[in-house]
DNA sequence: ACGCAAATGATAATCATTCTCATTTGCATT
DNA sequence: AATGCAAATGAGAATGATTATCATTTGCGT
């Protein structure tokens, strides 16, 4: 037998949370399903819809235990509902569809120094920063339209 | 007698929203009340505290109202509670206290003008953006300490 | 196999916000 | 100044996302 090779576990393991079977089932879906991006009711249907038996309260818990955790990050965009996504360590901002929620993802070196920069000018330490660019559906090609989308929301600046 | 001078009546008026005593009380409160950004329920509570007797469904009618008038722009920060302030035509970011919610503004052009070419390099043109830095309290010396703040909430990349 | 703390699931509760609807009010017109 | 009516208001119900409660189940060390 070649040794063992289970990283969902050792993930769980390491973060002191018991290795069950919605965890286990949950964190396998960020890592092999279709959406990178997913709210907690994403993640709560396509469970269903795959045949596993997942209570929706078990799903926020474990999805803020994963977040506590570092396992996944969690943003908060327009639309009025949490999104997750795996924590693959390397820091990036995000472009939201306006439509239909899709999300892309993007990295610029010069936004994330300036950033600094102005924390710095301003005489204090950022602990942490949102970047987010609001686009239309029509305009990216998103091909996941009709989704839900608060109807109020509304792009901060 | 002098020509009247009614900024706030003019900008019902071009809103194409009737002069109520609400509104009047709200655009008041945000042109010379305490605090620049403020949630619904901070408007509420600060139209009680001054006397007034306005519905709490009629502050979040009114603000809205407001925003898609243009006199109001309407913030999502962390906190799960929009904000607004007054529209005063210059764009700006924002520096949030994690602790507290009070919020600081800021603008810079190189980030501005990085935003604009990261979308053009993308292929697509932004509707609107949000970029947020968050704080700690003690680190910007906010006076503003012991306020209301989601506790799982969590800044988003 | 035991035992117990941790985890789960169903449901109630909470929080911000919106909707409903009966009553009131601004304002243009007599 | 009196009238009329659509717009606005306020109280409370309804909604949607999320969290808390609590009895039952389960992982895992002994």
């Amino acid at each position: 037998m070649p040794s063992a090779e289970q990283p969902n576990l050792e993930s769980l393991k390491s973060a002191g949370l018991k290795s069950t079977s919605p965890r286990l089932k949950i964190l396998a879906l960020f890592e092999s399903g279709p959406e990178r991006h997913m709210s907690a009711e994403e993640v709560y249907r396509l469970l269903l819809a795959s045949g596993e038996d997942v209570g929706l309260a078990t799903v926020y818990r474990v999805l803020t235990q994963f977040q506590q955790a570092g396992l996944l990050e969690r943003h908060n965009f327009e639309g009025g509902k949490s999104v997750f996504e795996l924590n693959q360590g390397k820091h990036h901002d995000h472009i939201v569809c306006l439509q239909c929620g899709h999300v892309e993802e993007f990295y610029d070196a010069i936004i994330e120094t300036r950033q600094q920069n102005i924390a710095a000018e301003l005489g204090f330490g950022i602990r942490d920063h949102s970047l987010c660019l609001y686009a239309d559906c029509t305009k990216i090609q998103c091909p996941h339209a009709g989704n839900t989308q608060r109807s109020t929301a509304t792009p901060s600046a």
